[in-house]
RNA sequence: GGUGCCAUCGCCAAGUGGUAAGGCAGUGGUCUGCAAAACCACCAUCCCCAGUUCAAAUCUGGGUGGCACCUCCA
């Protein structure tokens, strides 16, 4: 049983329903990393929003068969090892793990089938041949190229034509002569000193950027596959030449069904870029705010749209850039703070209660799930999604505080219902799967850090505090409330005791 | 220069013809020894101009202001 959904596809540049191939499955390749260099956070956004698609089309019912593919065969990845001398193919290995290591920490889960393209010379070699063979590619001197021209539909993803991309080629001098037209693109280049190579047809050489996304797709999802997916950066050239590659070989109806594409990340007053030294990783990030608090704001924004992302730099007394601070993270992770808090008191409330039993729950409660799912069949529209998350938190937290009016077992049933169905609908944004108690640790000791909070000294505080005003001395208990205030520690009393966080006013 | 996208409350952000989701912040209140947390209440007519329509944030034209791609940058 799935539900039937619109999906925005690139190339109708409309939302349109979503037919798979096969009923109630669904064929899904995305394009992977390129790794030569620790994943940054475009990376983890553009792997965030496809995951969270992938969940979404699980929690609608669809058996997703997911395929992310790792490019190891690159000339930033050749030219990096040369470098340091290490092997290109180990060395992209190497940071492949890396990568999946860090969107681990993403909550994005592993791809079901994750190729490289070192693994898949022959697939793309055989490609090739078909198109050389066919007339839509030509060999010059060990290069292979592909022929823009007997590819009609060229530009139609992008919204070009041959022409208006002649033009823009020419312009800027980038014709390579042995080219027969400069939008000619390569598929196989000749080995050249210091590069890795495999044998083919044409001589050693290796295959050119773009090709390894035409054959491996046909290779695990086979020549028609449902949706490909990637940042829209990828439109043109990559994706474009994906489908005059793959089309040229298969025909006109084969290859991508839909085609998605992810917003991107914006960074607000400076760009990213390695120059100005603002690429923020991954490892980072996770460990100043937490990866769930990414994964957080990335599902408060549809996965189109483009997003502002604030970074702030730290300068030390003589201006000098001593650090930064993810403003719009730190904002997302408070707010996901207020989820964990809630789902650890309905927590802690369905344990203390027991079993109540089956029965009827409050109606507002059996909402979350079907408008969760209605949202989600509207092109993926995670924002709203959250929002019935939000009303939800916002019930159980009215059901914990009042209890009166309601009957005491539906209350019970409503509450363990609202926790289990938080959870459930968070599970296809890929968030709130964590123990309530291990996230709010965490953050506490993240805060901790940041701060600089002394905690045996706040423990000392609050235990006199505790003396004080078990003597009834509340003028002594507010005084150390304020030394604890300076240290920006915020006092939490409540009748299992006195707890306490860190003030996290940015 | 070419192509495409966007402009919604102080901030973030949904909403593609039927009369503005949600969050943060703010204000008032409940609770509390006082607080904090939580809860309750309040809090926008959608960049500008012109048009289409019974009806537009949503469609058309123009303007202004942002952004992206055309450079093997996710």
């Amino acid at each position: 049983m799935t539900t039937p959904l619109r999906l925005y596809d690139s190339m109708r540049r409309d939302k349109v329903p979503f037919e798979p191939l096969e009923p109630g499955k669904v064929g899904m390749y995305v394009c992977g990393p390129t790794p030569y260099a620790p994943a940054h956070i475009g990376h983890a956004f553009s792997a965030i929003s496809f995951d969270t698609i992938r969940r979404s089309l699980a929690f609608l019912g669809y058996d997703v068969r997911y395929v992310r593919n790792v490019t190891d065969v690159e000339d930033k990845i050749i030219r990096r090892a040369n470098e340091v001398g290490e092997d290109s193919v180990a060395l992209a290995a190497r940071f492949a793990d890396d990568y999946n290591r860090d969107m681990a920490r993403f909550a994005v889960l592993p791809p079901d089938v994750e190729p490289k393209v070192s693994t898949h010379i022959p697939q793309i070699v055989e490609l090739i041949v078909k198109l050389v063979e066919n007339g839509s590619a030509y060999p010059v001197d060990g290069d292979v190229y592909f022929a823009v021209d007997k590819f009609p539909a060229y530009g139609r993803l992008s919204g070009m034509t041959i022409d208006e991309l002649r033009s823009g080629a020419s312009d800027r001098e980038l014709v390579e002569k042995q080219k027969k037209n400069p939008v000619d693109f390569a598929l196989w280049k000749a080995a050249k000193p210091g590069e890795p190579f495999w044998p083919s047809p044409w001589g050693n050489g290796r295959p050119g950027w773009h090709i390894e996304c035409s054959a491996m797709p046909v290779a695990h999802l086979g020549v028609t596959f449902d949706i490909h997916g990637g940042g829209k950066d990828l439109i043109f050239p990559h994706h474009e030449n994906e489908i005059a590659q793959s089309q040229g070989a298969y025909g006109p109806t084969t290859f991508a069904r839909y085609w998605m594409h992810n917003g991107f990340l914006n960074f607000a007053g400076e760009k990213m870029s390695k120059s100005l030294g603002n690429v923020f990783n991954c490892d980072e990030i996770a460990n100043a705010v937490g990866g769930e608090a990414l994964r957080f704001f990335c599902v408060e924004h549809h996965y189109r749209s483009p997003v502002e992302f604030d970074v702030e730099s730290v300068r030390d007394a003589s201006n000098e850039v001593v650090g930064v601070r993810f403003r719009s993270l730190e904002a997302a992770d408070r707010r996901l703070e207020d989820f964990y808090k809630t789902l650890a008191k309905i927590d802690a409330f369905v344990v203390q209660g027991g079993d109540a039993g089956e029965g009827t729950v409050l109606a507002e409660a059996e909402r979350l799930i079907p408008e969760a799912r209605e949202a989600l069949t509207d092109d993926f529209n995670a924002p709203v999604v959250m929002s019935k998350l939000h009303e939800a938190k916002t019930l159980a937290n009215r059901l914990l505080d009042i209890g009166k009016g309601t009957d005491k077992q539906v209350r019970r049933r409503t509450l363990a219902r609202l926790g289990k169905d938080m959870r459930i609908v968070g599970g296809a944004l890929g968030i709130l799967a964590n123990d309530p108690a291990r996230y709010l640790a965490d953050r506490r000791d993240r805060l901790v850090r940041r701060c600089a909070i002394d905690v045996a000294r706040v423990t000392q505080l609050i235990a006199d505090r505790v003396t004080a005003r078990g003597s009834k001395d509340f003028t002594r208990a507010d005084e150390i409330r304020g030394e604890l205030t300076a240290l920006g520690v915020e006092l939490h009393d409540t009748p299992q005791g006195t707890d306490w966080s860190v003030q996290d006013v940015g």
